[in-house]
DNA sequence: CCCTCCCGGTTTGTCAGTCAATCTTCCGAT
DNA sequence: ATCGGAAGATTGACTGACAAACCGGGAGGG
């Protein structure tokens, strides 16, 4: 009976293998924004049968990475700057109430242990940081956040938010001398969270994610720009 | 070529019906927090085939309503009251940002619109008014809120959360002598709009959240106290 | 030469049937 | 009364099939 409890091997549904293989394919950049992705594909690229292949696209489709064009099939999402504006605008009130609760609710270990991935942040060299390396960190930063602010749901709906902005998130890291800034901003969210000041911690979140957003929103306008005066790619 | 744009019969998918149709069932409460729902009965309900219920099944769980126990199927997601709160705290933050939005960007034409709405909430009798009118009314309000704040993300969103607590949000409302103070805090969110004050705004939208959440939770929790007392159905 | 229409291949949306693995239930043995 | 196991039901997954809708390209007309 008790034989083999620990070392149960949950074989994880197949379902669940295809739904996080496209959608780390479509996050890491392996599919691109508007392509399509015919189902025949993806049951060769899986090797999954069509029942699995859709019920997996249509978890993706709510949470936006998808779109399906009725009779056309699923394609991947196309993120506009002024939707990205509307990600980055909710974005920013999910971690802000995320910093408030953990100001009002965490443990003082996950206190310590904000402060620990904050002092890494800030020992990064200014110039020419490992990319995987910040990006690690943030993520850690943002697991501890959501945890001690004890609301699984915006950690949630935070994960579902950021996945549709994990192309942009890159550019508004990658850009030079923005680095800086972002430990400043981060400084001021973990300060407010160890003086327990709940209001302090929701300013200093939505003020992170707008100086982020003001960023990438530049970064992406710009492009826009570019892809105007020399169109390569045509949307769906 | 322009024969029949407008009434153009777009025959909507068998499975956007079935979705539709359970997600109503489970709103109105046809279906029960916790209950079964078993592929074979919902496919003789809806008269589909397993693929077609499979899918609306996996995305009523990436919204929430649903969830599915592995190898044992899906289930009507139960609500407790933590998970209650946690929806409030998302919902406040969501409404009060369209609310900003609102103030900042909606056409006099939409604010013309919502005072509309809110003076038929007013003209209201404060005790027995009609249940289906009062939630109409509500609704109609959020739809020319969200409409008008210009962030359809933040619309889409409030709608999948709305959705999870629809049966509280009746409790909410029937609660003899709230019906008053919904029209005042309603009162303040629509003056902050016409004054285009839109942290005023985003003030009474989180305040009337707040207090509509305080009024739904202590109803909620004292009903967990009776079904304690005296446990007529257990959970999955 | 350009526009339009049709035609065939491709893809989607849906269904029905099969099959192994697993869970629940109930029955019987100890 | 408890334990163990067999029977039935349900899930998870695959396959084959087929009508309807869409796409691209070529035939035909202006």
């Amino acid at each position: 009976m008790t034989e083999d409890m620990a070392l149960r091997v949950v074989p994880r549904p197949m379902r669940k293998q295809v739904e996080e293989g496209l959608r780390n394919a479509i996050m890491n950049g392996r599919f691109a924004p508007g392509q399509h992705l015919p189902d025949r594909m993806l049951c060769e690229l899986f090797g999954a049968s069509r029942s699995v292949v859709r019920e997996a696209v249509r978890l993706l489709e709510a949470e936006g990475l998808v779109t399906t064009i009725p009779n056309r099939g699923p394609f991947v999402s196309f993120l506009s700057p002024a939707e990205a504006e509307q990600v980055y605008e909710v974005r920013g009130v999910l971690e802000a109430l995320a910093g408030e609760g953990f100001a009002l609710r965490a443990s003082a270990a996950e206190r310590a242990e904000l402060r620990r991935i904050y002092e890494a942040l800030a020992a990064l060299p200014p110039r020419g940081a490992d990319q995987a390396v910040l990006l690690g960190l943030k993520r850690d930063f943002y697991e501890v956040l959501m945890r001690g602010s004890r609301n699984p749901l915006v950690g949630r709906m935070f994960e579902t938010i950021i996945n549709r902005n994990t192309q942009l998130r890159a550019t508004s890291l990658s850009d030079p001398g923005r680095l800086p800034d972002t430990v400043a901003e981060i400084r001021r969210v973990v300060e407010a969270i160890e003086a327990r000041d709940a209001a302090g911690a929701w300013e200093a979140c939505r003020a992170h994610v707008r100086s982020a957003a003001a960023v990438a929103l530049r970064i992406l306008r710009e492009r826009e720009q570019e892809a105007r005066a020399a169109p390569s790619a045509a949307r769906p």
